[in-house]
DNA sequence: CGTCGATGTATCGTTCCGATACATCGATCC
DNA sequence: GGATCGATGTATCGGAACGATACATCGACG
């Protein structure tokens, strides 16, 4: 998941790892935010991998045990994405399996990165999460209504509105999907009657 | 977490670990649900640390790299919670520090367990969870009016629909804290005029 | 009689987190 | 002038939880 999330920032435009994590927890929408504890193993991957590169040229001297204060020299650096890098983003923003919509976490940074997503893959992940969400209702609906009457109040307030939650996700991306249909109609149209460019929604507009 | 989820439900019957799994899915809304690659490391932590014992006691032989089938006797385990377990999770119960509400896995966890929980605890939680998540709302508020011209409509829908959750969830916990208000300031005039027992409220009524 | 789904125990490798240490730099205060 | 404080910044450690998987038993159903 964080492969995703940091390929897709990198790919807007080289960074710092404590700028990279404060962008992440911007676009997660504020609530889920990550650690460096995650973030700087997975640059590390990353960077093992291919598809980041650092400016600084690995200045890892071995000093095995040395002085105990260690005066380590900790300069800043800049994560860039390579070439490889912007390929590997490329093929997993076109991915709409399962993984992309079952996990609620990867499902919103999937969707962060719309823009970078074609249509059709659009719709069919906004779709899997819409059936995902609606079969944990259908669980939910059916577990609260078996076990009503045995449960305290607070335990039954939790599942209400848990269920109202669920309720309103499901609702929310039906919206979603409306709308990327209404969109996608319109383009067939104009495109059939004026030939405009194929560009994708909600891009914000440059402002020169 | 587990640790407590654990014992709150061992407290009410012993049980398997399958059971538990499922117990578990039940009382947090059906969503979240736990992995065995987490429960049985947890029941193991639980066991060496006295707040549960199992019925079959320690057929672990050693047969070290035997023969490679294996036939290995797997019986079922049931597992009962200790005395210990029970002084251990009336000492969790009543703890009402940020970890109850900052979290909110846990805090779920906890109102689960409300009908366990002393009166001025709960509302102790209750509004310790309020705060942290109206803190969420305002950074989320802060956030979304400083930056909603240079996000994209799928950001900006995320963000949007993340902020309307959270407020939701205001006023949720505003209304279970006005309720546990209410009924504290009930019970104190009953207990004045008649001398009604100070039972917690919510319990699920015994049917005979 | 076979096989299929529910029940059941358990581990492996991995991801991610919380806490923490260390370091630099600008602003603000006295 | 200098002390101190908060933001910026890199990094690791131990542990918690997950997802996948293997293995095993048993009742039900065709």
């Amino acid at each position: 998941m964080l492969e995703f999330a940091i390929l897709g920032l990198l790919h807007q435009s080289p960074m710092h790892g404590y700028e990279l994590r404060k962008q992440l927890a911007g676009v997660l929408g504020g609530l889920r935010s990550i650690s460096y504890g995650s973030l700087y193993p997975a640059l590390k991957r990353l960077h093992a991998a291919g598809y980041v590169s650092t400016d600084e040229p690995d200045p890892r001297a071995p000093l095995p045990a040395d002085a105990p204060p260690l005066t380590g020299r900790r300069g800043k650096v800049v994560y860039t994405i390579t070439a490889e890098g912007k390929e590997r983003f490329h093929e997993l923003v076109s991915q709409a399996g399962p993984e992309a919509y079952d996990d609620g976490g990867l499902f919103g940074v999937r969707l962060a990165f719309f823009r970078h997503t074609a249509a059709d893959v659009r719709l069919r992940i906004l779709e899997g999460r819409r059936r995902t969400v609606e079969r944990q209702r259908e669980g939910l609906r059916a577990s609260l209504s078996r076990t009503r009457e045995r449960l305290d109040r607070y335990t039954l307030e939790l599942q209400r509105h848990g269920l109202e939650s669920v309720d309103r996700e499901v609702r929310w991306l039906a919206e979603l999907i409306d709308r990327e249909l209404t969109d996608s109609e319109r383009r067939r149209g104009d495109g059939a009657d004026r030939g405009d460019p194929p560009a994708p929604p909600g891009e914000a507009p440059e402002r020169p």
